[in-house]
This record gives structure tokens, sequence and C-alpha cells, in this order.
DNA sequence: GTCTATAATTTGATAGAC
DNA sequence: GTCTATCAAATTATAGAC
């Protein structure tokens, strides 16, 4: 499981998945060199193929599944401090514009660029992004559960609410504005709201 | 105004455009290189900067700007078929799932790949994505508009319609399933219901 | 584990003959 | 407009000394 200390990573592996993971959040799968990620990592040069024999892909794929279970904790965590369900996806959205603005519009969907970049050319990369994507469908399902959310709407509420905040990351980066992350917000609460019956 | 002929693109050109638009669907703008374009435009070597004195980046505005109308009519010719906002908005969804399927799942949004990868690194592209997805919206909402959704209401339903298709896509891209384009139709015809004032 | 040097290839881009 | 040849730089990856 990811660590993210305060302070300082101590080890070079794990200085080398979050120097990439936010080189890939930035730039892609593609436009980042593996001389960039040594560099942002303060790791030596040949490290990498140490660590991840496999090369750019393997690396790749450890990125993918490590942001994955680093942002699911996340978005948990901002799921979790609300107590009714409405409430918490509002703020969820709400807490994700406040990233996007305080990270000059960088900070959004860790492993969306990655995903539209490889789906057609790598069947490893592809296939980690798909498992991270399902995870983060079973966390947000879950949790919608918990809340009353009839189990058959359950699922459907989780993709409703990934596809806006993903939707809403690639407007709100081009556009470096918040409003389309507003809108989704606005939206995801009324999806959920619609989920509980609730008129 | 670009044009889409039935048989043949004539002029090298607009080749080239068709050629980069159909390879940064696919595999983006940073992955795809000149050597690339040139082959699959069957055009000369040094032709593309015959034509784009800018390099790279030139021709990437000018594919990202074409491409968005190519898009943007496609869109709206599948809206405009149904009469009942609600039907056509269900039906546009459906029509991008058959489409994404028949493609393998390349044939998704035009531009989303690219807006992603570049709007960190490039002020020129960011910013003919961000008019591109503009001029969408504005599209979708004027379509809203005149089926009787209050004006107040059309933005943000746009907004809704388009995050969710743009989300739908890099799930459907990543998983090679249209689960989420079936959750995204659905969604978006509730939200479209509900715009509307229907119960 | 660290670091250097370097191989092999590919990249974006240019110059000039036709 | 077309086509060839080519440059300089950057890319991923490897081999080997320490």
């Amino acid at each position: 499981m990811p660590q993210l200390e305060g302070d300082a990573v101590t080890t070079t592996r794990d200085r080398i998945l979050e120097a990439s993971a936010e080189l890939f959040l930035r730039q892609g799968y593609v436009g980042t060199g593996m001389k960039q990620i040594v560099t942002g990592a303060r790791a030596p040069s040949g490290s990498v193929y140490h660590f991840f024999p496999g090369g750019k892909e393997e690396l790749g794929a450890a990125v993918i599944r490590w942001s994955g279970e680093v942002y699911a904790a996340i978005v948990a965590a901002a799921l979790a401090d609300e107590e009714d369900v409405v409430d918490a996806v509002e703020a969820a959205f709400a807490a994700a514009a406040q990233s996007v603005v305080d990270s000059d519009y960088a900070d959004a969907c860790p492993i969306a660029t990655v995903a539209l970049e490889v789906s057609s050319s790598s069947e490893v990369l592809r296939q980690a992004c798909a498992e991270v994507f399902e995870s983060w469908l079973d966390g947000l399902a879950a949790r919608f559960a918990v809340s009353g959310v009839p189990d058959a709407s359950a699922r459907a509420l989780a993709h409703t609410f990934l596809m806006l905040l993903e939707g809403a990351f690639i407007l709100c980066r081009a556009t470096r504005t918040t409003e389309a992350l507003d809108h989704a917000g606005a939206a995801a609460g009324a999806a959920t709201r619609a989920a509980l019956g609730r008129t």
C-alpha cells in the first residue's frame, strides 16, 4: 500500500513512484522522459531499471496502481467528512475544485491522461488503468450503498459521479476555470438525491 | 470549414489534417510523430512544414480546431434526429457507444487526450482546446434552449452532457466496455428530463 | 545500490535540388 | 509543391566500474 509520509519519502523506489505520478499527472506517460523522472526523484541515473527491470512500461503500470490507491483514499476521505450523502458528494466536488485551483489547474485525475494515451497502444497499461477505475467504482458504490442508495442504483450512481468528475477535470484544465466542476457538483448532487428517492 | 468528402480528400493539406486528427484521437499529440503523420497522409516528407511553418505546434492547433468543427457537426446531427430532446440525448449516447465499439474502442473524443496532455505545457494548444469545448457548449446549450429548457439551465445541462460524455469515453476506452456510456446516457437523459421540469 | 558512459533509435526541424 | 538528405537533440535502454 502506497504511503505518503508528510516530510520525506524514504526509499529511492518510493521517490521514483511519487515523482513519476506527479509528472504523469501534468504531462502524461508519453510526454514524461526517464531522465525527467530520475531528476525529479533525485535518484541515480540507472536506478529506474534496477527497480523496474521491465523499463518504462513496468514503471508506468506501478505508477498507475500506486496513484490509484492514493487517490482512492483522498476521495474516500472527502466523502466521509459529511454525514449526509448529498452534502458529501457536493463537498467532494468543491474540494476537487479547490485542489485544482491551488495547483494552478494541474492536480486533477492522476491517471486520466495516461489512460487516454495508452488505451490503444499498450495493453499492459490499459489494463492497469481499467483495474484502478474498477476499484474506484467499487469504493464509490459501497459508499453510496451504505448511505441508503439501493444496491441496484449504487453502481450507476458511482459511474455518474466518476464520469462527471473526469469530464469536469478535462474542461477545467483546458479552460482554466472551475465552472465545469461547479456544474458537475450540482449535477452529481442531483443524481444522488434522485437515487435516494428524494424529491 | 472542414470538409469530409466521402471518397478521397483532395488537397495534401487536408490529408495532413485528417491523418493527424485520426492519430491524435488514438495516441494523443505527444505520442504522434511527424513521420507517422506524413506517412498516414501519404504526403511528401517536408510538406508539413510547408503548410504549417510553425511546426508541430501550429499543426496541432489547426487539427484541434478542425476536429472540433467536424465533431460538433456529428453531435449536432445525432441530436437532431429525434424530435423529443430526452430521446435525442439518449440516442446520442447510444450512437456514441456504437461508434466506440465499431472502432474497437478508439473513436471517442477527438481532442480530450490532447487537451489533457498539453494543458500544462503548451498555452497555444490549451487555448485551442478551450475554444473548441466552449463552442461545443454553446451549440449544446442552444439545442437545449430550443427544446424548452430554460435559458438559465441550458448551459448547466450542456456542461452535464459534455462531462458525462467525456468521462464515459475515458472509462470505455480503458475498460473496453460500453457500460459507462450506457450509464452516462441514462444519467444525461434524467438530467434533461429534470431540466425540463418533467417528473 | 550507485553512477558513468554510451549504444541504438527516434524525434522535430532545416536546406536545397528539382 | 515535391522529395531527399541530413542535422542536432532527445529518447529508451544497457554494460560495467565502483
